[in-house]
DNA sequence: GCAAAAGTGTTGTAACTACACCCATGT
DNA sequence: ACATGGGTGTAGTTACAACACTTTTGC
């Protein structure tokens, strides 16, 4: 006797901003339950609809995001996450480059906005653990899964890259071994730009994401290894 | 609007049997749709249940077992996957020892049999699809962390532990090599016993999977690799 | 004594870590 | 000229892949 059960989809949608941080995107809520809470974008499912549409759907209503790198996450089943009762969801995680949308706060949503996931507010529902299980799952994918760059610009300074790999990674690493070493994959395209000078410094060579190369090479059964040991 | 969706649970059981191969769990449904078809234990979400706890109740009212090994695979939400309408299910992956449960067949449920990998009958829904999946993940995930022995008696020989991996990597090692890598970590105890000889052949000697040892390492940051290169 | 499975060491090579100085630009 | 970030090479060490013969048992 097979009894319907209320099911969401919620999304971890991270952002690596110009300023060079990692940050993640939140709705305030302008309902109850947790009205003017900040929470992850989400909503329930529709009749008929497929899941990942269902996300789809969501992002683009609540923050006017179409993103280009989405995967499931995780289905959070806990019978208490919800005070309105057995909710289950299933989350996503996303990336995007937050230079090619504009934030737009949708109908149920009183605003939408980037947070530093360095810094977040008190979350929604079981929001905290859905952004944690999210974060760390990103921290270990981009470690054999080049979907790093899916947070840059089409066009990025080497420095961005290294960046994040020490924000993701959570330890500082060598510049010159982690150059070397995606260097050598070749997945990494050279410009002959240079980045425009951004207050003092040396102007950057700026890079694109080979991507062709890079399948050409795990088709022919090449495992990428982008980890790197801690600096000390 | 919030519309309550059906929700259910689908459990792919890997064990593996003395006879050496890779088997899953399936049972043969006793109504329809697809009665008389083989599929994957499972079954609807009760009111208030977590989801997880769904999947066990499950198992052990449709086959006699407890699993010590369950992990949530992925979460298959297309609409057409039931031909009763829009039915969403939670996959898990479970490992078994063969050996410490007998198969009963459920009320639900004409039989519940273990079905060797390599030679699985059409299956119900997209009971295949999903198989698939978890298979792949078991594949990668047995790479990076020594689930592998969940599958294998409590005392093993070493050759068995070796098989496993060429069932799951698909491709032959060099049986040296993995030996020495493995026994480098020390996460094997050896036993002061030998194998019942079996038909011919010298008596292997037994070790024990070293759990405690495994957590001391991965909790002083050490990365487990058992991936091996195929042997030409 | 032969078939069948278990057990074992060495060597060359490739990949990784550690490490510090010069370069180009803006102010 | 100085502050800021960008860019680069080498040497020592380690870890891995490749490879084949001996041992123990049953029949």
């Amino acid at each position: 006797m097979p009894i319907p059960i209320l099911l969401t989809v919620d999304a971890v949608v991270f952002g690596y901003t110009p300023q060079r941080d990692l940050h993640v995107l939140l709705i305030q809520r302008g309902h109850d339950p947790f009205a003017g809470h900040w929470a992850l974008p989400g909503g329930f499912v529709l009749p008929n609809e497929h899941i990942e549409h269902a996300v789809r759907r969501e992002l683009k209503e609540e923050a006017g995001i179409e993103p280009d790198y989405l995967e499931q996450l995780y289905t959070f089943g806990n019978p208490n996450r919800d005070p309105r009762g057995q909710v289950v969801s299933v989350a996503y995680y996303v990336l995007v480059k937050p230079s090619k949308f504009t934030l737009t706060a949708g109908t149920d949503a009183t605003d939408a906005q980037w947070w530093p996931i360095a810094d977040l507010p008190p979350l929604a529902f079981d929001h905290a653990e859905i952004l944690q299980v999210a974060f760390n799952r990103l921290s270990a994918k981009v470690t054999y899964e080049p979907i790093g760059f899916e947070l840059l610009d089409e066009k990025f300074p080497f420095s961005h890259l290294e960046h994040l790999y020490t924000t993701l990674l959570r330890h500082s690493i060598d510049r010159r071994n982690f150059r070397k070493k995606i260097m050598q994959f070749g997945i990494l395209e050279s410009l002959n730009e240079k980045s425009a000078p951004s207050g003092s410094g040396r102007p950057a060579a700026l890079f694109r994401f080979n991507r062709a190369r890079y399948f050409e090479l795990k088709n022919s059964g090449f495992a990428l290894d982008l980890s790197t040991p801690a600096v000390k």
